[in-house]
RNA sequence: GGGUAGAUGCCCGAGUGGCUAAAGGGGGCAGACUGUAAAUCUGCUAGCGAAAGCUUACGUUGGUUCGAAUCCAUCUCUACCCA
């Protein structure tokens, strides 16, 4: 039937151009797979697909949230698995695109049966030092202790709220998931797109001068309360220093830029893992869209 | 024309005789990463080499010294000040 089809890649290398094709000629509907593009408010800084572009091929999962709330992986599939659905029990087929790697990775292969986040409990243990944290985790999941790199205050926390969130232990809870991996991978279709960094690297400098002749003042200037989450966003802070006027405009443009460079370098390196993806183009293909 | 300060690796910047292929930061490259992920973290970053090592490096040219990014002279450029 109507299995879904990924369209993945780093930022900026036309993901979304290449999903509208693909619907067009697939006869599908389009799913976000973006973190950002999930936020209503926020489509000029998240580049969301244009008016014009919606209008052509429905998409889905666009602004679905308020920059207020907060998304996470979990949110995302449990959002995107009705949708996916419900586009299939119509007989089309979900184009998924997007650049959030872990979003796509717990669409394609579940989550892990471990607890959701919770806020009370992070924010305790933010006020601890990474010591604290480490002794808390090596005594509680010694064997996830020596697996987490734990100068990685982020991930060695995670680790801890896991172990005290369930009363078990993180390392057996994600040793249960890990085993069914790749079963799943091979029964993925999907596309990475490919682009010299130098093609990339060009891109994003364009697309980041458009943003700013384009409203992202205006949009950034526009939100008021913003989730930590949502205030993540590439651009986000770096306009706000803009409008403030502790940045001038080349170094604002610069910093984000710098910003998104290295996001793409990562989105590169997390979807090389992902070996079920072909590499788009495949060849030499000529390739602008 | 006179005076002062300065010129360091892709960029910024520390270093004021040997421990300096040169701190630190940025940038870049590579990697990790299942519930904050547009996050967070790790490694590398003059050239050649697997390595030992060799070569080229702190504006120019020359000098002092066993030894110079560091001291002296010269020239070039930059900034500011006085004319």
């Amino acid at each position: 039937m109507n299995e879904p089809f990924y369209i993945c890649g780093p930022t900026a290398s036309g993901k979304s151009s290449l999903a509208l094709e693909y619907a067009l000629t697939l006869d599908g509907e389009i799913v976000n797979a973006d973190a950002f593009q999930l936020y209503r408010g926020l489509e000029i800084v998240s580049a969301a697909p244009s008016a014009d572009e919606r209008a052509r091929v429905p998409h889905h999962l666009y602004g679905v949230l308020e920059p207020t709330e907060s998304a996470d992986a979990q949110l995302y599939v449990k959002l995107a698995k009705p949708v996916i659905a419900e586009i299939q029990s119509r007989g089309k087929t979900p184009i998924i695109t997007g650049g959030s790697g872990l979003y796509l990775k717990f669409l394609t292969h579940g989550a892990a049966p471990l607890p959701t986040g919770d806020a009370t409990l992070r924010a305790e243990m933010d006020a601890k030092s990474l010591e604290e944290l480490v002794a808390g985790l090596q005594e509680l999941d010694p064997v996830e202790a020596s697996r987490t790199a734990l100068q990685n205050r982020r991930f060695v926390s995670r680790a801890l709220e896991i172990c005290i969130l369930s009363g078990r232990k993180a390392s057996d809870l994600r040793d249960q998931w890990e085993s069914q991996t790749t079963a799943i991978s091979s029964q993925l279709r999907g596309i990475v797109i490919q682009r010299s960094r130098p093609d990339l690297h060009t891109r994003i400098a364009l697309r980041t001068v458009s943003m700013l002749e384009n409203g992202a003042l205006e949009e950034v200037n526009a939100l008021s309360g913003v989730s930590s989450n949502c205030g993540k966003a590439i651009g986000f802070r770096e306009i706000r220093s803009l409008i403030a006027g502790d940045l001038d405009r080349a170094t604002c443009e610069e910093l984000i830029n710098a910003a998104t460079r290295q996001y793409a370098k990562r989105q590169e390196t997390w979807f090389r893992r992902e070996k079920w993806l072909v590499p788009y183009p495949t060849e030499a293909d000529n390739f602008n869209p």
